[in-house]
DNA sequence: GTCTATAGCTCGATAGAC
DNA sequence: GTCTATCGAGCTATAGAC
């Protein structure tokens, strides 16, 4: 029998499909958050992986997917992973201080992608900019009615909760702009300081 | 006697190059807002305006210049106009609260500038980028200046002051990405909540 | 799964007439 | 100050070999 042996690839140039697509987004939300996402070419980011730019198409069909992932990744997450805590048990402020403490760790942890995700939102098509929108308006809807609940149960003071929660995200969204190191202990002192100002004010009473 | 008549332009043809300047900037603030600095073309901000590409270039020599100057105003002018009401009479809190009403009365003024000098400065020219951020860097040292003063007075709370005046300054410029509206009225309600919420916190005590 | 090669565009910027 | 015309560079995406 003849059976024709399998010609084994050079192992440096294959590499399992799921993991590869991860490596893309990681380095392009990288030098997105460099250069800015027109800036960037598909070369720049295949460069940055070690293949040539064709290769980037066996994985996504266009540069915008490339960004609609890292956007999902700041915000379709956050609606999985942080939202269930304003179900949990305890009252509005404290499952809000959670909220917000979960908040800051994952936007550490996806540093890049927030930067990216936050400004890039224009170049997306029309359709998963729709998405992208959906989520984010679910996540502000969501604390804005755990900060009515603490109002109506008297634990929080009265005010338009639509601009609370839209100042209190702003404010944990800004931090992506300027914090720095890896840990869920760096994001805590950021933690710390935020979750004061916002919960007691700057002013002595 | 045969002197030849000056042959009057088009009225519609002429226009004085420093209010051109400021129609272009106008219309590329706007253009740059909705579909992004990079997406745009030269073209695209010229026929917005009614003339062909090529005389943008009697008026600026890059398109990153257009960028620039919308830049300045959202750095280098609140810098001018805001910060001198740091130096007024009256105690910290009440500086800074006039600052917040300064501040967000500019914003809604220049929205769409702010959308795009907050988001495009990866675009800038390394040059141009270092004073855009000397600018930046400067307002948010002033106001952290103001906040320890507060804090060493006993007016205000003791917090790290960098963390709260970088706090203070991402609640206030995310208001550009959603606040609606022309006149300072329309600027003052959301000052009136988010002056209360920085001062006086959600927590009622 | 990655490669070479290139089609097909679009864009920023310039030259020179009016 | 605006125009027409165009250069040359750079880009996304595709075709097809390996």
């Amino acid at each position: 029998m003849t059976v024709p042996e399998p010609i084994p690839q050079p192992a440096a140039r294959r590499k399992r499909t799921t993991e590869r697509r991860a490596e893309i987004v990681r380095a392009a939300a990288r030098i997105f958050a460099d250069q800015g996402y027109a800036q960037v070419g598909m070369r720049d980011i295949a460069d940055a992986i070690g293949v040539r730019g064709a290769s980037l198409y066996h994985h996504f069909r266009s540069k915008e997917e490339i960004l609609y992932a890292i956007c999902l990744t700041v915000t379709r997450e956050p609606v999985e992973e942080n939202l269930p805590l304003l179900d949990a048990a305890g009252t509005p402020a404290e499952r809000l201080a959670e909220l917000v403490r979960a908040h800051v760790r994952h936007l550490l942890r996806r540093r890049t992608e927030y930067l990216v995700g936050l400004h890039e939102r224009a170049a997306l098509t029309p359709e998963h900019r729709a998405e992208i929108d959906g989520h984010v308006r679910h996540y502000h809807r969501r604390v804005r009615d755990v900060l009515a609940a603490g109002m109506r149960g008297g634990e929080l003071r009265e005010t338009d909760p639509t601009l609370a929660a839209l100042g209190l995200l702003d404010m944990l969204n800004g931090v992506s702009g300027w914090i720095r190191g890896e840990s869920d202990a760096d994001a805590d002192a950021v933690v710390a300081a935020h979750t004061a100002l916002l919960f007691d004010g700057l002013r002595i009473r």
